[in-house]
RNA sequence: GCGCCCGUAGCUCAACUGGAUAGAGCAUCUGACUACGAAUCAGAAGGCUAGGAGUUCGAAUCUCUUCGGGCGCGCCA
């Protein structure tokens, strides 16, 4: 009998749930239960102890107080329902009014066949409905390379996208550019001065604030030998200067011309203004014996230099981001955002609603920086919306704050249909969720959504040391690194065995190494054995296709009664990650299902009888082998939704 | 000073979102290879879930509080 011809094409546990309420409104018909009770509490959950048995229920004490009655009676009454199903082979009530019950194995068989049937299919789910959702993740700044803490965060996304996907939501993967702050003039200054010196000038100084990493120097070169139409500039007026014509010559240098400077202005929505940044103000080159400041008439190079240089940073971004096998994002540019007027859109939207006013900020206790001003600012009452205190929209000089940007993007995602919202971010962004949280839920009254998914530091240890990172020396481990030194699959794995908000060391010696510590290779391993069973049935010509239609009653064992209950749990754990957002589950169901597989494999070292494969036995051998293969199906699409290669053969 | 996250076996971490006697792995001790792959498995030992108070049939989980750690706190992102 074939499970998809019965009226229970679902889980085990999803069949109890629908039987158990079905249970309860006969006995509402039959006047043993009140009719306004809420179902919605019930569970049918595999119990803590299998001993147990198959499926707990706690629907008698959820009910016991609105039906005002204690939980012992509704259970003793419950269950003679329960009893009459016929799937149930017994069952009992214990502890404070739980009902335990012990199905017949045929449930178990047969939920088997429907696994089979559905291959990798199995586990997918529609509870998502089409609906559409947002999830953002890795985010980095365009100002330097990923490093391992993007990785967790890319990881962490990534995976939930694919969850998501995976219980039916339509999702859109994203990543937001920041590019739209001072950071990337940061950045733009530092890649000018790398490239003065790629030129062969000897800088005096160059800035503690700025960006460090030998990566700035490579950015600077690849500017200077691969875009063409460039110059530098010692004084704004310069380049149209006769007496330093021979250095543009010197050095095969083009000036820009007025209208290639307009468009990108346009285009990076800059502002032209004369002069030299004050952080130049000590850098100068020597040229003709006397030291010549550098950087002046920043207007006529920065966008330049900043536009080149986020553009190639973000080519090494994707790079490095495909190599982790993360490629299906949707880049969105901050300052495309800004230019395109989002912001001061999204801005009106909360001035309509009253949202905006000018008023002061106490500075905050404890902490006062030496620098604070008092002063009056654009504030948006996100205190009204759970936030500590009101935030400000506009810096002193009149322009966005990053929280403004970031509220007309998440406006904008609103806008293009994403009422549900999810953020991956780094830990040190933690105080930024409420802010944003509150925005969210005033822009869009409350019908938006927005969950922000904190990951902890990652500390990488090699050797068992340590290794020291340091932002400003430019010493961090990198995305490139690590994947040079572990792999995708390795890194991908590991970073989810552990939940999101814990504080996470990355052992890369552990990592790699093939043992029963480290649980990529187990559950790899597991996998491989699952296809090293089909082989050696092969040898012994016994089929091993059609495993569906396999003599499945012949598993009664009770080691792969409770393989296939593990199984089937795989539904509602795919489920109930996706639900509560949290990928780290999956590492850990899978873990459980190879250990099993793993145990029980080796049960038949010492029980030839229990071994998979029985020479003399085909029938029994292919019911076998159809339990391997639901545990093969799982299995892979486990490590699929991790984005891991499931390896076939251990080498 | 305030806010957020966290505190579970010696170590690294789980615990199906309020369920039963809190579970794994490592390390420690005791066992299993003439092999469907021992890259594995079985067993033992290990706990006042940081401390205290509360909420209810029931708390590691929710509330309050103390202690300890991490992150953050206008014009960085």
């Amino acid at each position: 009998m074939h499970l998809s011809n019965t009226p229970a094409p679902m889980t085990p546990y999803q069949y109890f749930a629908r039987e158990i309420v079905a249970a309860l409104r006969s006995l509402q018909a039959a006047g043993q239960l009140p009719n306004d009770l809420d179902f919605s509490a019930i569970t049918a959950e595999p119990p803590r102890d299998p001993a147990h048995g198959d499926i707990s229920t706690n629907a008698a004490m959820v009910l016991a107080k609105a039906a005002r009655n204690s939980p012992k009676a509704i259970a003793d009454v419950l269950l003679q329902r329960l009893l009459k199903d016929k799937y149930v082979a017994d069952g009992s009530v214990a502890g404070p009014g739980f009902i335990n019950l012990k199905l017949k194995p045929e449930l178990w068989q047969e939920h088997l066949r429907e696994c089979l049937v559905k291959g990798d299919k199995y586990g997918d789910s529609d509870i998502g409905g089409k609906r559409l959702i947002n999830v953002e993740y890795v985010s980095a700044n365009p100002t330097g390379p990923l490093h391992v803490a993007h990785a967790r965060g890319a990881i962490v996304g990534d995976v939930l996208a694919n969850l998501l996907e995976k219980v039916g939501y339509k999702v859109q993967r994203e990543y937001y550019v920041n590019d739209g702050g001072v950071q990337v003039d940061i950045f733009a200054r530092s890649v000018f001065l790398r490239y003065l010196e790629d030129l062969g000038l000897e800088l005096s100084t160059f800035p503690d604030e700025f960006y460090p990493g030998e990566y700035v120097r490579d950015i600077a070169r690849n500017i200077r030998r691969n875009i063409g139409g460039l110059w530098w500039q010692i004084d704004w007026l310069e380049w149209s200067d006769p007496e330093h014509k021979k250095l543009y010559d010197q050095f095969k240098l083009v000036p820009p011309t007025v209208s290639d400077m307009r468009s990108l202005d346009r285009r990076l929505g800059y502002k032209r203004e004369p002069g030299q940044h004050p952080s130049l103000r000590n850098v100068s080159v020597q040229l003709d014996g006397r030291p010549v400041p550098v950087g002046y008439g920043e207007w006529s190079w920065l966008p330049y230099f900043a536009y080149h240089a986020v553009k190639l940073m973000l080519v090494q971004i994707r790079r490095d981001l495909k190599q982790l096998r993360i490629g299906k994002q949707k880049f969105v540019s901050e300052r495309q955002i800004i230019v395109t007027g989002k912001v001061q859109k999204a801005f009106n939207a909360l001035d309509q609603k009253g949202l905006i006013y000018q008023g002061r900020l106490d500075p905050p206790k404890g902490q006062r920086p030496d620098d604070w001003e008092d002063r009056e600012q654009t504030l948006f009452r996100s205190s009204q919306f759970g936030d500590d205190v009101d935030r400000p929209l506009k810096k002193s000089d009149g322009s966005w704050t990053y929280f403004a940007n970031d509220i007309a993007y998440h406006y904008d995602k609103y806008r293009r249909g994403y009422k549900d919202m999810i953020n991956v971010w780094g830990a040190d962004h933690g105080g930024y969720v409420k802010r944003m949280k509150a925005a969210v839920g005033a822009m869009t009254e409350q019908k938006g959504d927005l969950d922000v998914k904190l990951c902890q530091l990652v500390r990488v240890l090699k050797g068992g040391e340590l290794v020291r990172m340091s932002k400003r020396a430019g010493t961090f481990i990198t995305l490139r690194d690590l994947l040079n030194e572990v792999g995708p699959d390795v890194l991908r794995f590991t970073m989810l065995t552990r939940k999101n908000d814990a504080p996470f060391d990355f052992d890369i010696d552990k990592a790699t190494e093939q043992s029963r510590d480290n649980p990529v290779w187990y559950v790899q391993y597991a996998h491989a054995r699952t296809n090293s069973v089909m082989r050696q049935a092969a040898e012994t010509r016994i089929s091993t296709s059609k495993l569906d239609e396999a003599a499945l009653n012949r598993l009664v064992d009770a080691g792969e009664i409770s393989l296939i209950r593990l199984v089937a749990q795989w539904p509602r754990q795919v489920e109930a990650a996706a639900l509560a957002h949290e990928p780290h589950r999956i590492a850990f169901y899978l873990g459980d299902l190879a250990a099993a597989f793993h145990a029980h494999w080796t049960r038949g070292r010492e029980e030839p009888n229990l071994r998979f494969v029985i020479a003399d036995n085909p029938d029994l051998t292919r019911a076998r082998l159809a339990l391997v293969q639901g545990i093969h199906f799982v299995l892979r699409s486990g490590l699929n939704v991790f984005g891991v290669t499931p390896i076939e053969e251990m080498t």
